[in-house]
This record gives C-alpha cells, structure tokens and sequence, in this order.
DNA sequence: GCGACAG
DNA sequence: ATCTTGTCGC
C-alpha cells in the first residue's frame, strides 16, 4: 500500500528523494542551536502522528512545564500523501503535525516533537524541519537511533553523545533506568544542553517525556474515534 | 556489494 | 507506524 505512492513520488520529477535531500541540507543551514527560551518555561508541547488506512492523525499538546498536566491539545486528520521514506519522515508528518498545532490558542514555548531533529543525515529530522516551519524553538525526541556514533562522556552514565565526524549531533539519553535510552537532538532554536535538560525534567514516570507521551496517547484515542466512525 | 534505516 | 492478549520482570 506504501510502495504505490513511494513510486509515484520517485517518478514525480519535482520531486525526487535526492533533491529532498538537497533541499534538507539547504534548510538545515538555517537552524539555530541558540537558547532561545526564556528562563522560565510555561508551557511545553508535544507533538505526535497516528496512521488509520490512508489518514494521517495529527496531535499536538500544551502541558504546565511546572506540574506537567495537560492545559490545551488538538488533533487533525489529513490523508496521507508522502509514503514512509528514512530520512524524509518530516515531508509525511508535517502536514498533520502543522495543522493541529494551528489550532492552538496557547502558545507554547517549546516543542518536544517525535523524531529526530538535528541528529539525521542530511541534518534535518521532522523536528528540526517543523522549527524551521514554525520558527519555534523545537526538540526532537526519537526512540531509536538513526544515525550518529556514541561517545561517552567522562563518568556520566545517564547521557552519551551522538557523534558524525567529530560533529556532536545529539545525545542518547537514559531518561528511566531499566528502560531502552532515547535520543535526544535540537530541533531548533535551542541548545542541545538545554534540550537535553527538558526532556529529563519531562520524564518522571514514563521513559518517554509526558508532552510526547501524551501527544502519542491522544493521537491513538483520535485514530481510535475516527476508526468506529467508518 | 553490504548493512543501516526516525515513524 | 500498524496488527494485538496475556504475561514476565523490575
């Protein structure tokens, strides 16, 4: 059901996976890796995708940096016109992703998106692609590694850095003991310091940090919605 | 040529 | 990501 599309993508001269790529270099150029959140975060969101048959569900929500409790979400649903390609996950997420988080009243100070940010091969992961969009500051929060080799830091046992030729891309992060690490990288608009620190501050409980793993849970009761209403 | 490959 | 109940372990 993905390799139809994924051929007519690859047929389609405007647009072929080597000038995405090109265009994902071009953009990555334009990411800032400055702190850019003021002192004290309000509100921190998260940001998820969900897929039913040929939708694409969108959920996007505002939790209370302080307390982490759930101030505002949105959901949207889209049918899904870009296939599942590595490295191009942001040009198949984005449209749902974007459109829920327009419905927004609040506005958050930063996003914790699901899915690389920097630490990608062509420098731009959904994350970092999505701040670029919404010219926010953005973490990108992924449950596996795409890239980048690991490099430990003197006696830190919690976080090691994802290197690309002596470039730090990221860290891998053990937000909760006993469980499979995350990896953590910029987005936009913020330090990998900084980032890293959100993301621990977020995960108490759940390995995941709450903004994403409520972000994951509301896109599934949506899909779930949507499901029973065909 | 071979292996890797977010969600 | 998605299809899915119970079950083993910290």
């Amino acid at each position: 059901m993905g390799y139809k599309l994924e051929l007519s993508i690859k047929l389609n001269p405007k647009f072929s996976i080597k000038k995405a790529h090109e265009l994902q270099g071009r953009l990555s150029e334009k990411l800032s890796f400055e702190d850019t959140l003021p002192e004290t975060v309000d509100y921190v969101a998260g940001v998820d995708v969900a897929y039913l048959k040929g939708l694409s569900v969108g959920a996007v929500v505002v939790l209370d940096f302080d307390t982490l409790s759930v101030v505002e979400f949105q959901v949207a649903h889209v049918k899904t016109r870009f296939p599942y390609v590595p490295t191009l996950l942001s040009f198949m997420e984005i449209p749902p992703a974007y459109l829920a988080i327009r419905k927004l009243h609040l506005e958050p100070d930063v996003f914790l998106v699901d899915g690389q940010g920097f630490a990608h091969p062509y420098g731009l992961g959904f994350a970092s692609h999505l701040g670029l969009i919404l010219d926010k500051p953005t973490v990108g929060v992924a449950k596996s590694r795409l890239c980048g080799k690991l490099e430990s830091i003197g006696n830190h046992q919690q976080v090691a850095l994802l290197n690309d030729d002596g470039v730090v891309i990221g860290a891998e992060v053990i937000t909760k003991q006993r469980t499979k690490p995350v990896y953590v990288s910029v987005g936009n608009k913020v330090s990998l310091e900084r980032a890293v620190r959100l993301v621990v501050s977020c995960a108490q409980k759940y390995r995941l940090p709450e903004p994403v793993r409520m972000a994951h849970l509301i896109a599934g009761s949506e899909k779930r919605k949507l499901q029973s209403a065909l």
